[in-house]
Order: structure tokens, then sequence, then C-alpha cells
RNA sequence: GGCCCGUUGGAGAAGUGACUUAACUCACAUGCCUUUCACGCAUGCAUUCAUGGGUUUGAAUCCCGUACGGGUCACCA
């Protein structure tokens, strides 16, 4: 019987979930629920520097929000794995380590980062940039050693990589992948602080988690060949390794936190008002096609889709036109009540709308279903409105042509004399076709002049909707603003 | 620089030896709808798959070289 699918996603706690750590997640995470096995949330926290508080669970939410749900992870560990940090379990790579030191398979080093940072300059001075540790400490004996510790000096571990062999593996992504040992030097499993790096950490974390299959990004493939050399001294098996594309920029670099132009976080995204479900989507198309022509998929239709086979091997520019647009689809595809649901936190920040009623939000919220691609973004639509735009000299010139005089006074009058303002498609025709018989101005001459007048813009919603937000005291006052100029 | 990976239109890409006069989606352009914008609908947008050579009756698809791009070379993950 085969074993069951177990896969995860392992972020290190220093930062927010990256638009790049959430499709990687969610990679993972199709594979999992693909082949009916379990998604791992876990904690490589071993960088203690650059932990940062609260980052761990604000990762699992952001995640928890899109929808990607761990079978297991920090808030519901499974009893049997126990650990889900790497800080939790350091006793447990330190026997690892000594079990690798016992076989002769790593040894201690006492070098310190000069020392290194010599070795590291003699051998560029000799030609060599690929830096390979010189294995001086490889031979000490153990009264050297001791001698050092006295000193106080506490010693690092090393793993001892075989020279010259050739190490291969079938990747999930780029089929056959081939290293040769030479190209690594003897690199260190364990800081002399006692912490495991992340190389050996992983391994012994997805070895004693029984992790299946690994999806991760590209740039771990070259850390690959490093992590298969422990795998081989263990005597283990090693999960499947599937190595996708990273994301890249405009400029066709590696998406990197500095990027100012691409919102960058899944939170920051939250805020602006973007449904899970398009983020989900966006990601999913992001260095992966279906096999259909179709691009819109819920959660439940990826799973029966997800082929890692059609991972692409080249890189995916974020396109964040095409983010937008996703967005603005499935607004639109939310009923009006799931709509009004996510629409209305934006609705309430906004000052022009404080005192409104629910009826209110929710007339004004609908207007604007089809315009906005994100939530935030209808409040730009709303202000536009509320606050009238300041007129050009072209503009002012164009109202104050005679023939609008007229235009404004009827307009004026039969607005004042109804009670309040609050049409509809239907009942705002024989309104404006009273108006109209009686201005004889007709289209955009009659309706560009009202516009410009009580917005300051050129274009916009449908003009009985403006009405109805602005109310008919407003309305009356920017009309009598323009009459009396 | 070494090693690894990649290169199909502005972007994501389909394509795995003849079904391709290279899908589909975003963007862009035009037209329709509409007072306008947006939505929606329709149409257009690569004689060519980085480049040179080879294999083949036949190549974007296979092989070799070149160029270009990216990843990685830490007691970071």
């Amino acid at each position: 019987m085969d074993k069951k699918v177990r896969v995860r996603y392992a972020p290190s706690p220093t930062g927010y979930l990256h638009i790049g750590g959430a499709r990687s997640a969610l990679f993972n995470y199709l594979y999992a629920k693909k082949h009916k096995g379990d998604f791992v949330f876990r904690i490589e926290d071993t960088d203690v520097e650059r932990n940062i508080e609260g980052a761990e669970y604000s990762q699992l939410h952001d995640l928890l929000w899109l929808n990607i749900i761990p079978d297991e992870s920090i808030e519901n560990p499974n009893p049997k794995y126990k650990y889900y940090r790497q800080m939790e379990k350091l006793d447990i790579y330190k026997k690892y380590a000594q079990q690798l030191i016992d076989m002769g398979a790593a040894y201690e080093c006492f070098c310190s980062e000069e020392d290194l940072e010599k070795s590291r300059l003699e051998q560029e001075a000799r030609g060599i940039t690929a830096f390979k540790y010189d294995r001086r400490c490889l031979n000490l004996t153990n009264e050297e050693k001791e001698e050092l510790r006295k000193k106080g000096i506490k010693p690092s571990i090393r793993l001892k990589v075989p020279d010259d062999e050739v190490i291969e593996f079938e990747d999930l992504v780029r089929g056959k992948v081939t290293f040769n040992s030479n190209d690594f030097g003897d690199f260190v499993i364990m800081k002399s602080n006692g912490i495991p790096t992340y190389n050996f950490a992983v391994v012994i974390d997805d070895h004693i988690m029984d992790i299946t299959h690994v999806f991760r990004g590209e740039e771990h493939l070259s850390n690959t060949p490093k992590q298969l050399f422990i795998y081989k001294y263990f005597n283990w098996e090693p999960p499947k390794f599937g190595h996708m594309t990273i994301i890249v920029n405009e400029k066709g670099k590696k998406l990197s936190k500095r990027d100012n132009d691409i919102v960058q976080f899944v939170s920051q995204y939250r805020k602006m008002g973007f449904l899970p479900a398009a983020i989900d989507n966006f990601l999913l198309l992001l260095g992966w096609t279906p096999d259909s022509s179709k691009e819109i998929y819920s959660l439940n239709e990826m799973f029966e889709i997800f082929d890692e086979k059609r991972l692409s091997k080249s890189p995916s520019m974020f396109d964040n036109k095409k983010l937008y647009w996703m967005n603005s689809q499935y607004i639109k595809m939310l009923d009006d009540d799931k709509y009004f649901e996510f629409i209305k936190p934006f609705l309430i920040t906004n000052e022009h709308l404080k005192n409104k009623d629910d009826e209110f939000l929710r007339k004004i919220a609908l207007i604007f279903k089809s315009e906005i691609s994100y939530g935030e973004e209808i409040n730009k639509f709303i202000n536009e409105i509320y606050v009238r735009n300041d007129l050009n000299e072209d503009e002012i010139k164009y109202l104050k042509d005679e023939k609008f005089k007229i235009l404004f006074d009827e307009f004026y009058k039969k607005i004042n004399s109804c009670e309040q303002l609050n049409f509809t498609k239907e009942t705002f025709k024989p309104f404006v076709n009273e108006l109209i018989n009686l201005v004889h101005l007709k289209g955009k001459d009659f309706y560009m002049p009202l516009r410009l007048a009580l917005t300051g813009y050129e274009h916009g919603v449908e003009m009985y909707n403006i009405l109805n937000i602005l109310g008919k005291d407003e309305v009356l006052n920017r009309i009598s603003e323009v009459r009396s100029k």
C-alpha cells in the first residue's frame, strides 16, 4: 500500500504571509487534497535573531483566510508528531547530529567567522569564486579539540560531503536534475549555538513528520543535493521534491520584499478588499495552467483538476492587472447579500456615509458593484460624488453657455418640487422626459452640464444615482452655485 | 566566476514530431450597447516559437553549439 501523502508549508516566522509563500502553501495544499493526504503547517524558527513576535499566528491566520486549511498546525497538532516548531525539538537535532559524528559523517569545526572569511579571501585570490570549506578541522585530534574548548570556543558541526559523487534526483517539476558533490563544501548542520541550520533541520523534520512530497520554490533547488546527502547518511527515504518557479517582478527579478510597486503580503490584500477565492485563483494560475481554457476555479474545483505535471518550469511574472481583473470577477459573482456583507466594512469608514442606515448603504454599494475591482476602491468612487471636483476654465466657460441657463433653472425647480430624491431607473425616465420637453436639450447636451455641475467630472455612474446619493439639499446647493456664476 | 534551471506575442501561457494558417486569459485597439465612464458583447492583435547548425519526408516540439535571463554558492531560511 502506498504511504499516505503528507505535505507541508513551513514558513519562518520572520514576517507576514508573503504572496510567494501563499502560492507554495496553495500548491502543497492542492496536492494533498487531490491525493486525500494531509497538509501540515509547521514553523521553521531557527533564525532566532530575525523571528518576529506574532508572525507565526499571522502566517497561519492569513492562510486560513485564504481557505487553505492545515490538517495539522501549531494550533491543532497531531499528538503523534507533537512538535510543530523547530525550537521545541533542539535535543532531537542534537541527537541526530551526534549520530552523524559517531558514524564519521560529520565533525566539529572550531573555525571562527574571521578564519572562514580569511579562507574565503585566499580562495578568491586563487581564482576560486565558489567558496568551499577547506576541512581544516576535519582531522583535529581529541587533545586539540579539548584545547580549543578550554579557550571557550564552541564548535559548529559540519557534514562531511563525499568527494566526487554524482547526486541525481527526479524533480516533480523539472525531471531529472544532477549535481556533483565536488561543488559543495562541508556545510554546517549545527551552529555553534546548538541550533540546527535550515538544511539539517528540514531533513529531520520532514523525516520524523512522514512528509512524502515537497513543493517549494526554485531557490531551494541547489539545497536539495545537500539535504539528499543527509538522507543518504541516515539511510532514510527522501520525500519527492518539486521545485516551482519563482515569481518575478516586471523586471524579471525574483520578487523581493523591497519591490514597492507590488503589494506582496496577503494581509494587505485583505485590507484592500480582495476576496480570498480571487487570490487563490490568481495564485493558481501563476506558474500553473489548467488543461482546459477555463480560468476561474473554486478551491473545490482546484482539488479535482490540480496536476503537478502542469507546473511551469520558467519564472512567472506577477501581473497586477490580472489580479485586479480576477478580483473584480469574483466581486461580480457574489450575490447581493454576500456582496453587501463584504463591502460594508469599507463603507462604514467613509466619513460621508457616517449617519446612513443599512438600506442606504446597501443601495449605494450596489451602484458600484460592477465598477470596483477591490473593496476599498468603492470609496474612491463615492468620494468623487461627495467631493465635487474643481472645474477648469474650459469647463466653467462651457457651463456658462446661455443655452444651459434654462436647463439649470428648470432642473432646480423640478428637483425642488420633489419631496426627496429616490429615483429608480424607471422613475427617472419620465422625470427626464418632462425636462427635455421644457428645455429642448437632449443627450449629451442635457446630461453633461448637469453631471459637470454636480460632480465636476465628465464621467461617472448614472445620473439618478448621483442625485440619490447627494440628496435634495446638496443637489440644489450645487445647482444654485452654478446658476449664480 | 562555478554549479543548476529556463527562453513561445506587452503579461500569464497551451502546445511533447504531421490535427497549428501557434489555443485560452489579462492588457491594448476598434466597434456595438450607453448621456458619459464602467459592466457586457463582438472583432483585431506572433507567417512565427532567443539564435546558429544538425536529425527527419516533416520540428516550437529531438540533438549540439551560442546568446540572453534567472536561481544558488552563509554558523539565513
